[in-house]
Parts: structure tokens; sequence; C-alpha cells
DNA sequence: TGACGTCAAGATCCG
DNA sequence: CGGATCTTGACGTCA
């Protein structure tokens, strides 16, 4: 099984990716960015690497207008090498990856131009793929569309579109049931007609799951006849609803317990699981940690490192606890340890515990700054306790001293995100 | 016409 | 002038 997360890192330096407005757009722009974004890339796909993360979902704006007559760059050659070296490593690494064009890639519009730019826009994935040399278990994943009031012309639009697509996309196309229009029943019927793989969202079924009583594992064994010898291990995609939230709307971080209650459920766990939340890379480790068979307490302190600030500025009580937790060195207490770290990011900050970490970061950098760095930090801080200024502004100065001074293990730090 | 989702660019404000 | 904060962009469908 691999754990993967969707398009960008939470606090990993040169992973960032740039985009460009159509005006700005010219050619010399396009380039600089496409160079930007490649480097961004394979400095994501060398973190996953040397996490361990396996799976991994490429964002579309890798290419600025990357499917559209806005960007007349002929990419895939000029970057040709970039992208076999990228997809080299995609395959030295056993990492799988994918795409997932959004909600506006419609392949089942009535309206024809909709339908020529969604499928230029599968061509423009297909062609990153084809440029990195990787075989057809990468996949890309879609959602059928709109209903347009007739669902089941809508339907046949999508399996008559399906059928003119070049073969390549064919081989690598996917679909996905969706949190309002289609269920996962009325995409399995598609998916049959086309022969081609199911990807089950559990979210987004139970936000649109009409009634149906089966569960999350029915359907799961279910979607995996779809999958053939070609398509790779099944993926699904998971992720946990957000109470006081909107229906669909997805947490913020993975909460280790409902996530092990979900896993335990699974007929077979050796399939892929894509990670929808807001932290990313951060709940990819966590459950990678908390599957581990390799159950070395070194791997929950080496977590720890990045925690702990985050986790003294929210409570210092978690923070005492978990500190009392990794001490025997002979125990894994994975979840214990990130449930500790749950319940302290989702406490409300008092402002005397946000001034004590803050304090407690800048002991490390004191040494290192000039008088007026100095100067700025107390006043940064005074501005924050009289609710004049922001705790932001304050991590943002201990941040780039921290980058100044070259401070890794504080870089790294959670508490800055 | 706004909401949906997403996140960086662009614009503007502040000291 | 630099940094912080806000608004816009880019896409299609639905209510």
């Amino acid at each position: 099984m691999s754990i993967g997360y969707a398009c960008l890192t939470v606090g990993i330096p040169n992973t960032d990716l740039k985009s460009v407005t159509k005006k700005n757009a010219t050619e010399e722009r396009l380039k600089e960015v496409i160079q930007h974004n490649l480097n961004a890339l394979e400095n994501m796909i060398d973190y996953n690497s040397k996490q361990n993360i396996r799976l991994y979902r490429i964002s579309s704006d890798l290419i600025p207008f990357g499917s559209s007559p806005v960007n007349t760059l002929n990419w895939g050659e000029i970057y040709g090498e970039d992208f076999r070296r990228i997809g080299k490593k995609i395959k030295n690494n056993d990492l799988r990856v994918s795409f997932h064009p959004g909600q506006y890639t419609v392949l089942n519009s009535p309206h024809s131009d909709v339908v020529e730019r969604a499928i230029e826009d599968l061509r423009y994935h297909n062609k990153i793929m084809e440029c990195m040399e990787i075989d057809f278990t990468h996949k890309i994943v879609v959602h059928i569309g709109g209903v347009y009031g007739n669902k089941e012309e809508a339907i046949k639009r999508f399996i008559q579109t399906f059928r003119k697509l070049d073969q390549p996309i064919k081989n690598r196309l996917i679909i996905e049931n969706d949190d309002r229009l289609y269920t996962v029943e009325d995409v399995l019927g598609i998916a049959e007609a086309c022969s081609i793989p199911v990807v089950f969202d559990n979210l987004h079924h139970t936000a649109n799951h009409q009634g149906d009583p089966k569960t999350e594992a029915y359907w799961i064994k279910e979607v995996n006849n779809t999958w053939r010898e070609m398509d790779g291990k099944q993926k699904v995609h998971y992720s946990q609803q957000a109470s006081s939230k909107r229906i669909g709307a997805h947490t913020k971080t993975i909460y280790i317990g409902p996530f092990l209650d979900f896993y335990r459920t699974l007929p077979d766990t050796s399939i892929d699981i894509m990670l929808e939340v807001k932290d990313k890379n951060i709940s990819t480790i966590k459950i990678n940690n908390a599957l581990s068979i390799d159950k070395n307490i070194a791997r929950l302190e080496k977590e720890w490192a990045r925690y702990k600030y985050a986790v003294l500025e929210k409570s210092p009580e978690n923070y005492q606890a978990i500190r009392q937790l990794l001490k025997n060195k002979n125990e894994y207490p994975v979840i214990q340890f990130y449930q500790l770290i749950e319940e302290a990011m989702d406490t409300i900050t008092f402002e005397g515990n946000a001034v004590n970490a803050a304090q407690h970061v800048w002991g490390y950098l004191n040494d290192g700054a000039i008088e007026s760095e100095k100067r700025a930090f107390e006043r940064n801080l005074t501005k924050y306790r009289n609710n004049e200024g922001k705790l932001r502004t304050v991590k943002n100065q201990l941040l780039k001293l921290a980058e100044k001074q070259a401070k890794d293990y504080l870089i790294q730090s959670l508490y800055f995100y």
C-alpha cells in the first residue's frame, strides 16, 4: 500500500509553484515559470523518495496554460531532458504519480467548444507523462461532469466522447464519484461501458449516496473489479469531514483514529490511498508512521522535532505529555503521540502560550541576532501582546532570522506554517 | 450572479 | 521601500 498527497508540500523549501496571468504570458515569462516549476517538481519528487512517500499527485498548474493556445512554446521538447530525468526518478524510486484536472475539465458538456478544450486538457496531462516516459499505471483522474437536466443523456455523451479519445489517454483515464451529481453507482456504470477503472472517494460518497446503505468497504471492493493488471493497484481518495462545516468540506489534517477505523474495514490493505487534506505531506507521514512495520521510536522523535514549537504554542500541557510519552525508547506509542498533537492543534491560541513559544524559539536566535533585530523582536512581541500586532508578524520575523542564521532545525519546524 | 475550489499574482495599504 | 493584507484570475456548471 502507498499513501500519498496532492500537488503541494507544507514546509519543504523550494517546492513552490509559480503561475502567470494571461496578459503577462509572454514566451520569456512562460519559460522562466516552467523551468522554475519543473525544478520545484523535481524537489518534491526527491523529497517524496527520501521520505518514502510513494504516491503523489502532480499539480495541473505545472505548465502554465499547458493546454491553451496562450502557450505556444514547444515545452515538451524544450524541457525534454528535465521531464526524462524526473521520470527516471519516479521509476527508479518506485513512485506512482497521477493528475487530477479540476471541475472545469468537462468531457460531457453539450457545448462542443467546452468538450474540445477538455480533450486538449487531457492531451496536455498525458503529454507530460509521455515526456516523463512513465507507464499507464500513472493515471489521470476526472469527474464525469454536468447533468444538464438529463443524466442519462449526459452519461451517454461522456461515453461517446471517451470513445473518441486518443488511445494513450484512454489507457490513463480513471473516473471518480463526485459530491453532488454522479454517485459511485453512476460512475461504475460508465466505467463498465468505457472499460476503465473507478476511483472511490469516501467523502464524496458520504455527501452523495442517495440513501444507499452500503458501506465504504463494500464499494471499495466493488470498484476493485474495474482495475486491470495494466492499471496497477487500485487507488482510492480518502478525506475526513470537517465538523461544523459544509458537508463535503475536508479537515485540515487526517485524524489518526478515524483513519485507522477506516483502514481496518478495508477488504484489501494493499491498495493505494490518496489523502485529500490541507496539510498534505504532514498527514501522509503521520499515516505512514501509523502503518509502519518498523516501529522505531526514532520515527516519532524526528516528527516531534518538527511539531514541538507548534504544540508548545497551543498547549504546554500536551507538550509535556508528549515529552513524557517519548521517554521510553522501547515503545512506539504512535497513536497517543499524534492524538496529543491533534488535540493541541485544535486548541484556540492563548496569548500567554504563544508568547512563551515565540520566546522559546527566539532563544535559538538571540545570540546570532544584531541589535536592530533584537529590538524588532521585542517590538513585534509587545505589539502582539497589546493587540496591536499579529502573531504572524512575530513568526515571520523569526523564520527570516532562522533562514539568515541557517538554523535548519528551526526552518523545518511546523511552528511557522 | 454568486458559489463552488484553489492558490499565486497583482493591487493596495501601512509604517 | 518593504512587508502585510486584500482582491483578482482562470476554469464550467448549477441554483
